[in-house]
DNA sequence: GAGTAAACGAGACGGTACGTCGAGTCTTTTC
DNA sequence: GAAAAGACTCGACGTACCGTCTCGTTTACTC
């Protein structure tokens, strides 16, 4: 094929001049990084202590990635798992996964601690926010997309469906639980939140998640 | 009375003794974090210039305040209006009200570039999280509680409705949108909520706010 | 004596405010430098190296020695002998003393190696150069020259001898001949400095030192 | 012929085999040497800067040219005027044209803040010691060194005079004067030296140069 | 109203990290 | 096959703040 898959490095034949970044270096320097991610956190994470975890000057660590920012979300894009497509065959069951799988990452897996401290950094970075919005939002919001359309297709949502504003409430709310409320973030959220946005069933209290499932 | 009025923190009856701050350095400090909060930012504010703005020592703003972030949601909370009380008689009229202030504080005002980067460091801080959700959240959170235990008593809402889940989603797509999707936040925004949430409307695209509002 | 003696700190009473500096501190950063420059000499000589041997923050180093060259001038100072009168009664000898002096200064001792590198950073560093005359140089020459005025007045020199040049003779002599020729540096030429200020009598090549010293 | 010509350095005879600089190169390089020695001086002179400034790699500079010092020395040596052979008939005329030719290079012209600091490094680079009194020193001194010969020879010096101390006496005092002294060097210097190099006139203040020449 | 303890401004302290620069080496590409 | 281009590791630069710690000096509560 002549897709042009890659991403971060390059490919060789196609570019031939500029970049000759050493693959050695490079992926020290992601992995340092990923380790300390997972040690100190965003916060305490200095390109000084990368550079060394990885065994590399400082000026190579700068050269390829201008900031903190930058460089931690490379890595969590290299690191998290790509998003796959979704498709079960029915709307509830496809948008139930597509809540857990933000669940997975913003509440349970190891950029959960991470990407809060990123997001606070997109205000005041442009650059990062665009880089950060492509490499990580946007891949996996995609995927909900073709989930929402074919569901507009198929009448289970109305055509004119706001599909952002669907995407941004339930990323929001577990994003906000996570980060702001800090309670904790089980399977009955994702439940709760697809028996609203499908259903427009105002959340019950249950004690356990399978509520209402039932109808 | 004689008693020491001063602390937005501490409860006059039991202390008494001990504490006797400088009136005016506390002012001076607050009104410091503040202005530079507005000038820099709150990652480049630092304790040093907080205190050299204030023309204090910087061991009189570590005496009060043990990190920046606690000074940060202190001037936060001094500087934000109270949270009033809400009832307009219509559980409708009262959420959106409530929805429009939450937009106010995250995407409009002058703590809108503020609470994300805040709320970054809750996860690594718990004391401070804790210091944020007393003194920030719950206050504006318990006023909309209020409205919607009301709408309870009156069956507007399911006796055993989710009202803090409620709240999460409302304030938790406004601050995704503001902070993650970098999207902007219209008026229109909290009409699709309220309708979502209130008559389980699954939100669709219209040019303007008042959109469905006609039910 | 009442004589305030001091030297490089300052005196209390006078100035009361200002400058409190620690004086542990101050001793280790001295001490610090003058080990590493016998270990690596002036021009491998670091801020950095300095502050991490004295066990000091570099800020602290930068607080109180703008440049290398300014640090390295008052260790100098501090650890070269002080310039004591010079007076044996006879012109000559008090000449042969005081050219013997700036060899051991400038070709024996510890400061020889130093000197040199120091000298090279004077024209691109006036204040330093102005440091360096003041703290190493003026003490020493004013000895010789009080010397030589004595001179003037027994006769043994005209009365309108040019000091300063006499001064810049001899020591230019050892100086340039340790520096840029790189011939060794012996008693001989003491002596026959002497010779030739004091009786105008043009240097010969003699195998040894004690040449010509018969008269 | 076959010899491939090249340097204004190397002597064909003897290296023949070996090098084949590129001559661009090579001229590129020291006239940036020149250029930039001019503008920043030696001690901010970087072999990067003279890379970058000649549009050439770092490995083609320290191909040629294994310091700072060996560049400079050469570029020096290229640029400083060639050293005539000095013969006036008279040995007192012959000296002064010396000095004053020291003076020139020491003192006024562009070689003249560069020395100095060059000279600086050669007591911990033997290896640039020695090429820098080959190319800059020996050729300089060797023509006085024939006027002083040819002086013993009229019997205007002694046979067994001290050639070599004679050179390091004035050469020191210009040096000394500029390097150490700071104070300016006049032609009366120049004339002051004669007189007591020659006459064994002891130096006296004098308004103007020509002093003393009358006797 | 004097004595005393605290809070105060000032800022030095030992540190960590910043982001940049140059050293000197090495590899890859170009002519 | 030399040389351009430039990436690489290393280490120092000089600065900014960190949070702690003396210093005197107010200041306002005791006694």
């Amino acid at each position: 094929m002549t897709i042009p898959v890659d991403g971060e490095t390059d490919d060789p034949p196609t570019t031939a001049r500029r970049r000759r970044r050493n693959p050695h270096s490079h992926q020290s320097i992601l992995a340092a990084t990923s380790e300390l991610l997972g040690e100190v956190g965003y916060t305490a994470l200095t390109m000084e202590g990368v550079a060394a975890r990885a065994g590399v000057g400082k000026a190579t660590v700068y050269r390829w990635w201008p900031t903190k920012g930058a460089l931690v979300v490379e890595t969590l894009s290299a690191q998290l798992p790509a998003p796959e497509p979704i498709d079960t065959g029915e709307l509830r069951q496809d948008l139930l996964t597509a809540i857990r799988r933000a669940v997975q990452i913003l509440a349970v897996g190891p950029a959960a601690a991470v990407i809060p401290a990123l997001a606070a950094d997109l205000s005041s970075d442009p650059a990062m926010a665009e880089q950060f919005r492509a490499q990580i939002i946007r891949p996996r919001r995609t995927v909900v997309l073709e989930v929402l359309q074919r569901a507009t297709r198929t009448g289970e949502l109305p055509a004119d469906v706001d599909t952002e504003l669907l995407l941004d409430i339930y990323a929001g709310a577990v994003f906000y639980r996570v980060l702001v409320s800090g309670e904790p973030v089980t399977d009955g959220l994702a439940v709760q939140l697809v028996n609203l946005l499908i259903d427009g069933k105002t959340p019950v209290t249950r004690p356990d998640g399978h509520a209402d499932s039932a109808h």
